[in-house]
DNA sequence: GCGGCTATGTGCGACGACCAACGCATGAGC
DNA sequence: GCTCATGCGTTGGTCGTCGCACATAGCCGC
């Protein structure tokens, strides 16, 4: 055992932390840390998945990239959650691609070491089935937003979801970032930033967002953050 | 046994024809055929879900009431699949509904028992798992859809999925129905299938579409359809 | 402390979808 | 054969977002 594998504790990551303990035992020798960079492609569309992230202050973004180059996201996940979860349902790729949305640490385990242990332990695979409850809400309650609320609006849910998962009020994202998990162009973000400014909600500039009064955000937002939320917690009771 | 269930065959709806003989043997007995009807709730947001649904020729959409009384969908379920598939990520409900777009029949089967099919059986359980992967495609791509494409596209988009569950050429859809799914207005829909009709794809009248020229439809819609259908068709590649 | 890069600000025309309010036509039921 | 609900057509004005082009501002490294 290393360094790196002697400071691993299950209590960084939530279905990491729901994991009974001789389960978390047998994972232990096959986890590994690692610092996920901004912008780092986890697993490309198409592209085989070979390791499951466990995020501990990094979050990943599940975008899909349009022909023309555009993009936009349907899942995110961070420290609640894991990335990869697509080779329980069977398949080894997706036609999406996983990006780093936020830089930081996660811990990773080989995809088919991850699969045998959902095939035989009952647990574990009650908490992935209802992870995968928790993303198809994620994933169809962002198509039902895109389709009807603004970008000002999308923009409040983002940094409330993003805001859930750190310690602090600090993001570090730039304007450029969310357009593309928001699928829209940087200056609509940076105008929808620009009004949350102004009503003293955030503060910003060059790649950090400081979020001053959380209210104003859930006032903006749309009901989606709720309903997403309310999911989460419904499913996962006891963060 | 009755005389509907005497009639039953698995050959009908796709998931229950990849069904193995002794599971469908067991589950012969506690299938019931049910007619549905255009606009029949099935199971509402927040709502027990007391029975999984296996259609034949009925179509089901799964949507999101707003607020403010407009909807959108996320997913679509017809002979290729089922409806209720949440009950096996372990929730007795969603934050959605699922409605009848297509009236036609369907078999049923109760929750409960279905979930102990789950538990049990192994290929089972893989065919869920594959089919859950599909409906995550759905709702994902329906999210980036939304966001980027035309109503016009989108419109060619849900005819095309419609005419691969059916035989013939011949869709019963209103335009007002069509808006609930794509979440928006119903001129729009009419608009938007005004001009499929001017170049000849379809032709429409009263609640009835027929489609007169397919590739027309796959010229004018964007590349979401094709996504979806190729992700159907790698995980059953049977059909 | 000077380029050069990256992040954000700004303006403007274009377009698609919105909302509201009608008018018209079809066909099912009596 | 008439009625009336239902499905669809049309218009005009408004709003949000897009696309593009370019202007500034903070930060890094040399």
């Amino acid at each position: 055992m290393n360094i790196a594998q002697s400071s691993i504790v299950k209590q960084g990551n939530r279905l990491m932390a729901s994991l009974a303990d001789p389960d978390w035992e047998r994972w232990k020798p096959q986890i590994e840390l690692v610092h996920l960079k901004i912008g780092e492609i986890l697993f490309d569309a198409g592209q085989p998945i070979n390791h499951i992230y466990f995020p501990l202050t990094a979050i990943i973004s599940q975008q899909y990239d349009f022909d023309d180059g555009k993009s936009a996201e349907f899942a995110q996940m961070g420290n609640e959650g894991m990335a990869g979860v697509f080779i329980f349902m069977g398949s080894a790729s997706t036609s999406s691609k996983a990006v780093v949305v936020a830089s930081g640490i996660a811990y990773r385990l080989p995809a088919s070491w991850m699969l045998q242990e959902f095939n035989s332990s009952g647990l574990f695979r009650q908490l992935i089935l209802h992870y995968m409850q928790i993303l198809m809400t994620h994933a169809s309650q962002l198509a039902v937003c895109n389709r009807r609320h603004s970008i000002e609006q999308q923009l409040s849910r983002t940094l409330l979801l993003q805001l859930d998962r750190v310690a602090g009020n600090d993001l570090s994202l730039t304007h450029e970032v969310i357009s593309r998990s928001l699928g829209v162009r940087r200056e609509g973000v940076s105008e929808a930033a620009k009004r949350l400014e102004k009503m003293g909600a955030i503060r910003y500039s060059r790649g950090h967002i400081q979020v001053l009064n959380r209210g104003a955000l859930l006032k903006t937002t749309c009901e989606c953050y709720g309903i997403i939320k309310r999911e989460d917690l419904r499913l996962f009771p006891v963060l």
